[in-house]
RNA sequence: GGAGAGAUGGCUGAGUGGCCGAAAGCGCCCGCCUGCUAAGUGGGUAUACGCCUUAAAAGCGUAUCGAGGGUUCGAAUCCCUCUCUCUCCGCCA
């Protein structure tokens, strides 16, 4: 949500920035309904004030005189009006709000034009592509890959797209887990254990609703919805607060499954552990000051790149474009890893910055020296999404003898310094 | 899941139909007073929105006593629904 004021006072630039996102967005009827409704309210609330002036008078009538039964009849009609016109302009707010809501945050002027992914900037590569195993394969068509991520039987269980995790790969997720975990507490993000399901307010605070309703799975009967990111119970965890200013900036991490029904997807993109529809992740979030939010997106950037090198997988970044960019970011990137069976890119992070668009939503604010309530800026990225990381390291380090050498900062985590095929 | 009791400002807590945005106390802020501290003393102490304003401030208005709806000329107060908290029972990792 963006600030009204600034809303009001910055069409041009609004609309400007809605362009480049390539947002279908109609402001000109957000500004009519904005009018529309201060018209109302200001008719409601004079209205109001001649019934609240009445009552005062009428207060100090004595209840049983005619002057009082005249007064009662008089205001009568009024009574009326105004619950009219509270009606309308409650229906006047409701309608202004949903297309309010609407409206996506703009990007940072540093977020490159675009019209479509080819227009993300490589703005980072490590590592040699062709540094890796002459022996890699795709790891779905690793010989014992469905032994160790068993997706059959995950469907006979659940669906399709739900892995059973089996053995040492299971063991290999939770080193994984336990790794990113400790870097990033180690880092300075305390961790957190969110609830795995979050109410319509916390969803809509952090801009999951309304914009991608179809995306979460939805428990009607008891309202929840099944986070797709830990980004959703964690940044809701100062929902309606107002934090210490000497305490920011405030930096969260937190492991959680992630649940994505990813309607529409097809293809080699869900082959094996490209998507599916339950995923482990580890998440970081940061409530900063105002002025810190887009500089601290490059730290933020910075530290998930160095978890990504200590697994010493050949990543890029790409800063995204503006088409490229969610609904409520200002500004982007994207880590993604070599995979090298598959010879392609596989996204692993995300880092966004949101400015005070989910903080004003989630109404997380601060006191200023001036003693003024400013919002915060969010931030988060993923440190890291456990299945494409361990498909690109299944792929990147499978051996000749079937085996999948580890990355040495993993070692210990795992207890062997490599994965062997089952017996 | 069943029965009961509750939800009032930063906190405690009064208020069962009418000048109640809300007593009192605590806390906090600004004065005064005071060897220091403590005490005393005077004042102040919410948020959002609308109007006014070049802008801000001030001012005026409206809303907010868990949430939503209803009754009434008028609701913190009466009625209904929901949420949450507490107590007891049931169930259970």
């Amino acid at each position: 949500m963006l600030e009204l004021k600034f809303f009001r006072e910055n069409l041009d630039l609004i609309r400007a920035g809605i362009a480049r996102k390539k947002f279908d967005c109609d402001l000109d009827a957000v500004v009519e309904l904005d009018e529309s409704r201060r018209r109302i309210i200001r008719e409601a609330e004079e209205k109001r004030a001649a019934q609240k002036a009445a009552n005062a008078e009428m207060a100090k009538l004595d209840k049983k005189s005619d002057a009082f039964r005249e007064k009662v009849a008089e205001m009568r009609s009024l009574a009326q009006e105004v619950k009219s016109l509270q009606s309308q302009q409650a229906e006047a707010e409701t309608e202004w709000e949903a297309a309010y809501m609407a409206i996506p945050n703009i990007p940072d002027p540093s977020v490159p034009d675009g019209d479509s992914e080819d227009d993300n900037v490589v703005f980072k590569t490590w590592g040699d592509v062709n540094a890796v195993s002459k022996d890699a394969l795709a790891h779905y068509d690793i010989p014992w890959f469905s032994h160790y991520v068993d997706l059959e039987r995950g469907t006979k269980i659940t669906g399709a797209g739900w892995p059973v995790f089996r053995g040492q790969m299971a063991r290999l997720v939770r080193a994984l887990l336990e790794f990113f975990l400790e870097q990033n507490t180690r880092a300075g993000f305390e961790e957190m254990h969110p609830p795995l399901c979050v109410n319509a307010t916390s969803a809509t605070a952090t801009g999951q609703l309304p914009d991608k309703e179809g995306q979460m799975y939805h428990a009607a009967e008891d309202g929840f919805y099944l986070i797709p990111t830990a980004e959703v119970p964690v940044t809701n965890f100062y929902r309606d607060e107002i934090l210490d200013p000497s305490a920011l900036p405030l930096k969260a991490c937190a492991y959680s499954p992630c649940f994505r029904r990813e309607a529409g997807s097809y293809g080699k993109d869900v082959r094996g552990l490209n998507r599916v529809h339950q995923f482990d992740k580890v998440e970081l979030v940061e409530w900063v000051h105002p002025d810190e939010g887009i500089a601290e997106l490059e730290n933020l950037r910075t530290h998930i790149e160095s978890l990504v090198e200590q697994l010493e997988l050949p990543y890029r970044t790409l800063l995204m474009c503006s088409k490229d960019i969610g609904f409520p970011h200002a500004k982007q990137y994207d880590v993604e890893v070599w995979a090298a069976g598959q010879e392609r890119w596989l996204e692993v992070s995300s880092a966004s910055c949101f400015t005070d668009f989910q903080a004003r939503r989630a109404n997380i604010r601060f006191r200023g020296p001036d003693g003024k309530l400013q919002v915060v800026h969010t931030l988060n990225g993923s440190g890291l999404a456990v299945p494409r990381v361990l498909a690109a390291i299944l792929e990147n380090n499978l051996q000749v003898d079937g085996s999948v050498l580890l990355p040495k900062a993993l070692v210990p985590y795992f207890g062997a310094d490599r994965l062997t095929p089952p017996e």
